[in-house]
DNA sequence: AACCTGACTTCGG
DNA sequence: TCCGAAGCCAGGT
């Protein structure tokens, strides 16, 4: 397909379900570039909110939350809260229970 | 116009 | 297993 990285970013992104999470690495690989993890960050941060993207689904491989306190960690846990997902005593998410598989979505 | 900086992850020794 | 280096690349300075 003719689509730039950017693009197939913000498209799965926009797929991943209420109450499920997905990570950088994974979004990067679906896109097309499994080690440009960072650039799905750089996605995130510059476009999230023209394009109305569900930015607080997106975690780091660790199932953490990547924003520091106080700039923005805070508003990030609320909202994956208010769907339903659960943080354990070390603040992580469990992966066996929300995450997002988007090669799910191709069959 | 270089150089730095990230909402990160994978790779190789 | 562990840890530094590499990969990624648009914006800001």
């Amino acid at each position: 397909m003719n689509t730039s990285f950017h693009q197939k970013v913000k498209y799965v992104i926009k797929k991943i379900p209420r109450g499920k999470v997905a990570t950088y690495g994974q979004i990067a690989a679906f896109a097309g570039n499994h080690r440009a993890a960072r650039q799905v960050a750089w996605v995130l941060h510059s476009s999230s909110r023209k394009d109305k993207l569900p930015w607080h689904r997106v975690v780091n491989s660790e199932g953490r939350i990547s924003l520091r306190p106080n700039y923005g960690y805070e508003t990030q846990k609320e909202l994956l809260k208010k769907e339903g997902i659960k943080f354990d005593e070390n603040d992580r998410i469990d992966f066996k229970n929300y995450l997002w598989d988007p090669w799910m979505m191709l069959q």
